[in-house]
DNA sequence: AGCTATTAATAATT
DNA sequence: TAATTATTAATAGCT
């Protein structure tokens, strides 16, 4: 790719090879970023500059842990192949894998859940907080949807019943339409019905303005995610 | 690239995803590969499968080192970071990597002098072992090429001051012209001229065989690498 | 594992 | 440093 042929040599023109080093260094990160999302692999990258200067990438919140797991591995590994060698004895090796794989899953969910966060540093704290964001976005987006769903089959059957119920009925009703009305017009994406539990109702949607119509506080929360 | 697009998402088939996953393996490593030996970089890639199998890469012969040094160079950073924000005390994190980077280029040296090996276990010994062996191939290669030359320059001076010669001396140089013609003419590649000291002379090449000619013992190593 | 149609990465260039 | 583009390289879906 690019013009040209490259033989994998060191390249000599200093100019070109940090350009080659940004270039490449973006482009690795995204292949592993890629193969940890879409094969489940756990990933360690870590890439020193010419200069010294440090990239690293985890798919993980903490590198640390990745590299606890590759000495635990490459010890377990050492172990087996120094003493017998003994093909049935590859269970092991096996068995070594499972308990490790244990060890890490646990361990990851207890960090997800906010647990024994002592552990990690700022940088893996960060991580830890952007993969639990991005989770939020979908969480919420998919919550939004549903909600979205069931109300406009509520809306469906409130019309169907309406028609069969006296005049003193249909004021109390006119309600329920202007409500539901309004959300489903809205657009999804600045709309969170049903936020996390944390956000403050009050904060950004100035439900005072709102005229006549009363809103359930389930149904409000701030429309900026956190 | 591949047939279509691949939005970054898990594989959801377990086929296909561990397909991709070998793949994809391959592909980071070459890439991992291909900037450290273009740009120059330091690189250490740890990659689990989903079944907990580890592959992992670096350029050092030793990931543990540069495992160190990710160590060090994110010790340093926290404490600049979190003690006092003066842009002008930016020289101590430059100092740092520069004490750093001395001290894995003398310790990166030491280990191809075949020196502090005590420090490495299987794995790293096996890859700095490649390395050397690499390298060797290339010294080696590099030596032959300068040898032929020279080889073909001596002939030609020779086949000049022959016809200036008597018929008494014509004998003598036939040996010298048996000599250079056979190593001259045997392909570079299986034909390894001045090899290691540790080569044993006797060992894949028998010499009683070769009629007449009598090789200096430098000029014979067995063609086999080792 | 090997083969292509495609997309993706990137070297040179501006 | 940041785009653009001409090429090569990687790889998803098949076989």
């Amino acid at each position: 790719m690019g013009r040209g042929r490259v033989e994998l040599k060191r390249i000599e023109n200093k100019i070109n090879r940090q350009v080659s080093f940004s270039k490449r260094r973006s482009g690795l990160l995204k292949k592993a970023r890629e193969i940890s999302v879409l094969c489940d692999a756990d990933v360690a990258l870590l890439v020193f500059s010419p200069k010294g200067k440090l990239l690293d990438f985890s798919n993980q919140p903490s590198v640390e842990r990745i590299l606890e797991r590759y000495e635990r591995h490459s010890y377990a590994e050492r172990q087996n192949g120094a003493g017998d060698q003994a093909p049935n004895e590859n269970w092991v090796i096996e068995q070594e894998r499972l308990k490790d794989r244990v060890e890490v899953l646990q361990r990851r969910q207890r960090n997800f859940m906010g647990e024994e966060l002592d552990s990690l540093n700022l940088r893996e704290l960060q991580r830890l907080e952007q993969q639990l964001h991005s989770a939020l976005k979908h969480i919420r987006s998919r919550k939004n949807q549903t909600m979205h769903e069931s109300i406009s089959a509520l809306q469906k059957k409130i019309k169907e019943k309406e028609k069969a119920l006296g005049p003193e009925e249909q004021e109390r009703l006119q309600n329920i339409r202007d409500v539901t009305s309004v959300i489903v017009t809205k657009p999804l994406q600045s709309l969170n019905i049903g936020g996390s539990p944390e956000a403050k109702c009050s904060e950004g949607t100035p439900t005072s303005t709102q005229p006549k119509t009363i809103f359930p506080p389930w149904m409000i929360t701030r429309p900026t995610d956190e």
